[in-house]
DNA sequence: GCCGTTTTCGGCCCGACTGTTTTCAGTCG
């Protein structure tokens, strides 16, 4: 099995934990972190850079040393250092890090004092009361440790949220406080503003002259689980879905300098205070420092502008490159919600959609839209209820004279057709090239070989009848992972074929990620930004699909779909 | 461990809150 970036990063981030209880040189620590985090984000694939014998410290943060190592791991599968700091420290050690309140050096000292290796012996000791023995712990810590230590124990895999819940559960809580008085301006920052397609916890930001009775509200919040913090001006919580918030409050001449700061991501900030430095700058929360004068803070406009940077859309801000294009003024124009002029992926009940086709086109129309394709499913995915040749020709009649009856809306006769295990499709040319346009999808088979299934799908969008490729690695995020696939090719065959690739806009697909979309745009290939939607009321879908484009650095020129009905018939050579 | 037209050595982002303390280290974001 070759070794993926995400391997590569894994022991990186476990070096890390282990150095760091170790109590080694902080910055070294960092120095993995920073490794792990900029190599979970490469497209491109590590075994195949090191195959090709690049050199792999032109990648910014990757030295002589860690290079070396990535080589090691691509090549054994393994890396010795790791396996030497594992004799030093047991494995279980590192979930202890996952205990709010224990860090590494509390950790080591557990360790140390009372041979203390896993969650399971931390849990006895507590229960016995040895914990509050020890010099630096207490009571408390030791009350908290057994009450934390069954949560960790549960949430030991994935604990964030889809975009979409996070969404539900802010906007309701926003309102909460509101309604409870003393907001003057109150914005969710964190990786929800920068539209990432999973969220951690989140962060609300508030200006107030009334502080203490924000704070009050907060936690009396009838969701709230528990507070783990309060004071002033920051408070934390666990809502009872488990969800960690954090609220700030900041004086209104520090609020761009709050939102900036808090909207991240920590790799984005720590860049931009780096070049502060440089300048004789401190940047905090409250705003940018030269000396004791403040000179920028209430917008983040000033703030950047105070280093000498252009504003940045936040779902730039991951140290992926934009601080570098804002410096050389080539910040991407980034596609917005009001671009999009249709929707080239929905599902009726024809096949396992709730709404009719005329209800799909009026909720489109009603959305401003000019076009909505109609892509219900071809026969082999029979759990869907797919159509065969006779139905889909039925189809395309009452699509026709639906596009009669109604105005303001042009309805696309299209197809979502299975790309079979062969790479062949489920229609015959003949019919495919009947519709508007034909959609292909993998919906079986998710398990072949990589090599076989990037063939299969490499197969499919060779077709001149693909139009657009959906949902190309079939994740759902926290329920399934990615097909094992080379996207990378795929793309760079689209490039050739002229096959459109496709972002999902379901929020528990999103794929394209956002790192392929940016390499898709960076090999020509175009986007369509889809809903996939099974429902009239999941055509909303589309801003979730929007976050991630923006992510992806996608301007509206890289995406089909913002394209004027004619211009796009023009493109789908119909 | 990384990085550098001010440096190949000596830097490396910054502040709030908590608990255990009597002035602060550790943790967290």
């Amino acid at each position: 099995m070759p070794v993926t970036n995400e391997d590569i990063a894994k022991i990186f981030d476990q070096i890390a934990d282990i150095l760091e209880i170790k109590g080694d040189n902080p910055y070294r620590v960092r120095a993995y972190r920073n490794a792990a985090r900029i190599v979970g984000g490469l497209t491109q694939d590590l075994c195949e850079l090191v195959e090709r014998g690049e050199d792999l410290t032109k990648i910014p943060g990757i030295g002589d040393a860690l290079a070396k190592k990535i080589v090691e791991i691509v090549k054994t599968g393994s890396l010795r250092k790791l396996e030497e700091l594992k004799k030093d420290i047991p494995p279980g050690l590192l979930d202890l890090l996952k205990i709010p309140g224990l860090g590494p050096k509390k950790v080591r000292a557990l360790y140390e004092k009372l041979g203390i290796e896993n969650l399971e012996q931390l849990k006895q000791a507590a229960q016995e009361g040895k914990i509050r023995a020890l010099e630096g712990f207490g009571a408390r810590t030791e009350h908290k440790i057994l009450e934390e230590i069954d949560r960790v124990k549960k949430a030991k895999s994935e604990s964030r949220i889809l975009l979409s819940h996070a969404e539900k559960i802010a906007g309701h809580l926003v309102e909460y406080l509101k309604s409870g008085g003393g907001i003057r301006e109150i914005q969710v920052a964190g990786s929800f503003r920068r539209r990432k397609e999973t969220v951690g916890d989140l962060d609300i930001l508030v200006i107030s002259d009334n502080p203490a009775l924000v704070m009050d509200n907060f936690v009396a919040y009838d969701v709230v689980d528990e507070v783990l913090m309060k004071g002033e001006t920051r408070s934390s919580v666990v809502l009872k879905s488990g969800v960690q918030v954090d609220l700030r409050v900041v004086p209104e001449d520090s609020y761009g300098a709050a939102l900036q700061y808090f909207t991240g991501s920590k790799a984005h900030n720590i860049a931009v205070r780096k070049i502060a430095q440089k300048e004789g700058l401190k940047i905090n929360e409250y705003g940018v420092f030269r000396g004791e004068e403040k000179i920028a803070g209430a917008t983040e406009e000033e703030v950047y502008a105070a280093v000498g940077l252009p504003w940045i859309p936040p779902e730039l801000r991951e140290d992926r490159g934009e601080i570098e294009a804002a410096l050389e003024g080539r910040l991407p124009n980034l596609i917005e919600l009001r671009h999009i002029r249709g929707d080239l992926h929905t599902h009726t009940n024809w096949t396992d959609g709730h709404n009719t086709v005329e209800e799909m086109a009026l909720a489109a129309k009603s959305l401003g839209y000019e076009y909505i394709a109609i892509t219900d499913h071809s026969k082999h995915t029979t759990i869907a209820g797919g159509l065969d040749e006779a139905k889909f020709r039925e189809q395309i009649e009452q699509i026709r004279r639906i596009n009669e009856k109604i105005d303001g809306i042009r309805i696309l006769s299209g197809v979502e057709v299975d790309i079979l295990e062969d790479g062949s499709l489920d229609l015959p040319d003949e019919l495919l090239a009947e519709f508007d346009i034909v959609v292909a999808a993998v919906h079986y088979k998710f398990d072949l070989p990589r090599d076989r299934q990037t063939q299969r799908i490499i197969r499919a969008i060779r077709n001149p009848n693909v139009d657009i490729l959906a949902h190309p690695t079939g994740r759902l995020i926290g329920e399934r992972k990615p097909y094992e696939v080379d996207l990378e090719e795929i793309i760079k065959v689209a490039a050739r074929t002229g096959t459109v690739m496709e972002l999902n806009a379901n929020p528990q697909r999103l794929d394209l990620t956002d790192i392929y979309c940016k390499f898709a745009k960076e090999m020509g290939v175009r986007i369509a930004i889809s809903t996939d939607a099974h429902t009239a009321d999941s055509l909303n879908y589309m801003r979730f699909g929007i976050g991630q484009a923006r992510r992806g650095w996608l301007e509206p020129d890289d995406v089909i779909n913002t394209l004027p009905l004619d211009k796009l018939l023009k493109f789908l050579h119909r």
